[in-house]
DNA sequence: CGGAGTGTTGATATTCCTCAACGCGTGTGG
DNA sequence: CCACACGCGTTGAGGAATATCAACACTCCG
């Protein structure tokens, strides 16, 4: 366990104390890895634990009648991927690796101990689930007031803040194993039309995104495009969030 | 405060404690009544307290930069609207009165005071909040992969079913005191497109949505439409949850 | 070597938006 | 009491954005 050790400490930079970090690493019962592009949980499962991404990139999605999904979320390391299946106990959608995935296993009868013995660790899990929240927002706000430069603009740019986050944006460039079909299914468009737009962007010298990866030329223009505004994400509070008051 | 315990004790029916009701009623510092159509906080705002619907009906917005807003959620007596306040502290979206509505104030710090003393109710408040990033993924889900009259349906479905959960649907038909302009904003779409869409459902015999309410013909073909499944809404687990595990 | 998945491009169809006009009801000030 | 403005719903005509259908190139991998 000593590599999940090292990845809360890190994440836990200052913010956790040492009991917390033991307590949060004594919830994990084990680490598993997925392969590329596998479904982990389904709509309608009843689930008994919840899963910390340790690496790799996993999304949610709903399936819709036509064949395609709606993406939902975007998972980077360090998100909890489905800490509302605590509480809600069933899932409303399917969660599923886009990559191979490092993932971290917590039982919810764990959870219940937090809550009951750690009441600032709770608040930070809550808020973990407060923030899928905030994200779910803008989502909803791109797919209905944006066209379709401006939901890739805005994706991008969510992508980018939060690898930037967790330190993994070099030079404007950072990881995005995303085909253009699921930037279509993330954004509400087909992938012809993702890929027309995609063509345009880089054209215009804004953001080259394609071979899993995006290089962001001109990320003011990319966020004028989007519309964002990275507020939402609350980043200024930190990763495990501004819990003194 | 005789309202807002009836109401309480109503929502409450069998799945709270006396003692719980107790703490839930001592939490609201006080009731206030906002006039339709009134923002009642603003994105960025600092907030130190949470609001109870009691009576009317809220909606919750993003702004665009062309004017238009983007209707995030709606709510229905009953509803926590900004439960996520607490813990995030700030707001990141607009929250607005439709109607007239009775609103019930519940400070921040009596929230910690649940945390502390009240474990199950606060996993309560906590599934109040779940149940919005929920909704928030089947909006997501609307307007990413349905055409107008889906949109418009599944949107009409979902409030249906909440305004049945709380026993304000008679004879198919409830209380929608939305304009065009409003459903459009909730569906990313334009006034003009959802007029001629509304006009079609209700020559097709779907639904009559206009006036102020909503009265649905056929429930069955409006849920084909919307794609819809009431899953999500978690409505079998009653109105404060499941928590008996 | 062949096949599947992905990216690319073109031609055409459809949905939805934009702009514009008008009716209707309601409230309001003269 | 009338005149008028305003918000809302309605309808028409034309245009823009996006989808659909189809073909083909490229890469990776079995």
């Amino acid at each position: 366990m000593g590599v999940t050790d090292d990845f809360l400490r890190e994440r836990g930079r200052g913010l956790l104390s040492h009991d917390e970090i033991a307590v949060l690493e004594g919830a994990i019962d084990r680490v598993e890895t997925f392969p590329a592009r596998t479904a982990i949980t389904r709509r309608g499962d009843r689930v008994r634990e919840s899963t910390l991404l340790i690496e790799g990139a996993m999304c949610r999605y709903l399936d819709a009648r036509d064949g395609f999904r709606q993406l939902l979320a975007y998972h980077v390391p360090g998100d909890f991927v489905d800490m509302h299946g605590y509480t809600l106990h069933r899932l409303d959608h399917d969660v599923a690796t886009i990559v191979e995935s490092r993932v971290a296993m917590v039982p919810h009868d764990r959870i219940d101990a937090i809550m009951r013995d750690a009441p600032r660790l709770a608040k930070m899990l809550w808020r973990s689930t407060l923030l899928d929240a905030a994200m779910h927002r803008e989502w909803i706000f791109r797919l209905g007031r944006l066209d379709a430069a401006g939901r890739i603009a805005h994706f991008v740019c969510e992508v980018q803040a939060r690898m930037e986050a967790i330190g993994r944006v070099k030079d404007g460039a950072f990881a995005l194993p995303l085909t253009q079909q699921d930037i279509g299914e993330a954004c509400g468009l087909t992938s012809v039309h993702v890929n027309r737009t995609l063509r345009r962007l880089r054209e215009e010298g804004v953001a080259d995104i394609g071979r899993g990866e995006a290089r962001i030329a001109d990320p003011r223009q990319l966020a004028r495009i989007g519309e964002f505004d990275a507020d939402y994400l609350y980043l200024d509070d930190g990763p495990w969030g501004d819990t003194d008051d």
